[in-house]
DNA sequence: ACATTAATTATGT
DNA sequence: ACATAATTAATGT
């Protein structure tokens, strides 16, 4: 409510930002340019909420760098991560699943930067920008197909399947490559990793070491690599 | 098979 | 120096 008015004169933004995300990646540049000017662009500090499970959905969001957590919080006050986010994805599109409200509280991981817009002009990008609907719904249902087997894991196996598997899908995801291996390209705590996995950061850190020991990652603080992702894949199919 | 508790050590500002 | 992160062992369900 308070952070809008401070942007009266925007550096204006470059169309270049938008014309390779796939959701705009099919419009001319001067639907961009509409698209653009009635965005407010803001930058974020890690560990920021950019907008929390309940509360009125009244924009939606473009992450155009950094890595968003979206997280749950239990009613003991626990937090479940639903999913990780990377740059160039939309997120807070409450309204393309029929919501006024945001479903889950999305807290970015790094510093990061978004565009947003009013939630009032998500139906007209739906209907006036080609692509843009069939694009979003592919990855939201990605996102559901993504959150349907985590539950079933979570269901089904054991933790250290479980926590070798979300090591999988965030090299997957996010992963960046290093030499020797793999690394996760935000900075993530034990505690991160237990919050993906339901299970406590201390059994984590006991599992890495393991790992460790075994030549499979290799872990500072915050920041974890996967020397041999095949070998996790073994784990993960017991 | 895993959580919880607690004590200890390492690491980043 | 201080807070946050990670390890490790012991005990509990």
């Amino acid at each position: 409510m308070d952070d809008l008015h401070s942007r009266k004169t925007l550096p204006r933004l470059d169309e270049s930002l938008l014309t390779h995300l796939p959701p705009f990646s099919k419009l001319d540049k001067r639907q961009i340019r509409t698209i653009l000017d009635q965005a407010t662009s803001r930058r974020y500090d890690a560990g920021i909420a950019i907008f929390e499970e309940g509360h009125d959905a009244d924009r939606f969001y473009m992450l155009l760098d950094g890595y968003v957590r979206v997280v749950r919080i239990t009613p003991t006050g626990e937090q479940v991560t639903a999913l990780h986010i990377p740059a160039g994805q939309l997120l807070g599109i409450a309204r393309a699943i029929g919501r006024d409200t945001y479903p889950a509280t999305a807290m970015t991981a790094t510093e990061s930067i978004a565009l947003s817009w009013p939630t009032r002009l998500w139906d007209s990008f739906v209907q006036g920008y080609d692509g843009f609907a069939t694009v979003t719904y592919k990855t939201l249902g990605h996102r559901v197909g993504e959150m349907n087997t985590r539950i079933v894991e979570l269901a089904t196996q054991q933790v250290e399947q479980r926590v070798a598997n979300a090591l999988l899908r965030l090299i997957n995801q996010t992963g960046r490559k290093v030499e020797g291996g793999i690394e996760i390209d935000f900075p993530i705590t034990r505690q991160d990793l237990s919050e993906l996995t339901a299970t406590t950061l201390h059994t984590v850190s006991r599992l890495l070491s393991g790992w460790e020991k075994q030549g499979i990652v290799e872990s500072k603080r915050k920041r974890i690599k996967v020397c041999d992702p095949h070998a996790l894949v073994i784990i993960s199919q017991v």
